[in-house]
DNA sequence: ATAGAAGTAGGAATGATTACTACTTTTGAG
DNA sequence: CTCAAAAGTAGTAATCATTCCTACTTCTAT
């Protein structure tokens, strides 16, 4: 990968967010820096990002990318929140158990978390 | 939901493989028998089928449809194959430690299969 | 310093999925 | 049974995320 402002600047906004932005999310927020970015050149360069792991793709129904390539998600379908939680550790128990090796664990668990379900009492 | 030959035959196509179909695949199976059948109406059959859990959707680069709705799947990044394991016992797990309620267990585990592995030896 | 590889902007194309409209089928109360 | 409202359908247009294409620009190793 050859250097380019375009690309630093992407993995620097992953890199300070918290929210998992969509890739029109981070077009949005490069354009502030480097107006006449297309979001052409955001997908290009997020999926270089994805293949030399140096970010992580989470597959929802828009993508999501993620700064920690090491862990899952919670999906909370009321409020849309992104939980994120250590590794299951199953990529072990998968490969002992169907000979299968795990290379990526893009594990998406939807749900109700917890201050939604308060909110409904 | 109001019964429809279109909606039957669907699920009875589904019901009847084995290979994880996509939408169109289904549309191409369901039209050789009623054949002016339009793909919209598979979509909006598959998503009421999944709406009242009688399907389970896997969230792949294409959507894919299955009739068991209860177990997480292997995907082979080679030979494409999807290979369905038991349900992991993680809703508790993650019930019990981040007291988030789990709906849909979409597990897609990306990797290398069993003869994928063998055939690169 | 420079050639060629890699990157870019901008817009067109793609491909999965959904929305829309006028028509048809199902179903349940009378 | 019967018939009207609700639900479903075909066919097509629209949407929306993502990728492709082309001519131009920027890096970087020699």
């Amino acid at each position: 990968m050859k250097y380019s402002k375009q690309r630093q600047k992407i993995l620097e906004i992953i890199n300070n967010s918290y929210d998992h932005p969509t890739a029109y999310m981070i077009y949005e927020e490069v354009k502030k820096e480097i107006p006449d970015i297309s979001l052409g050149t955001v997908y290009r360069n997020l999926n270089s990002l994805v293949d030399n792991k140096l970010i992580k793709k989470i597959p929802l129904t828009i993508d999501r990318y993620d700064k920690n390539t090491d862990h899952c998600h919670l999906c909370c379908m009321k409020c849309d929140k992104i939980i994120d939680i250590g590794l299951l550790n199953i990529d072990k128990y998968i490969l002992d158990n169907y000979n299968f090796k795990v290379l990526s664990s893009d594990v998406v668990l939807m749900g109700i978390c917890n201050d939604c379900m308060e909110r409904m009492n």
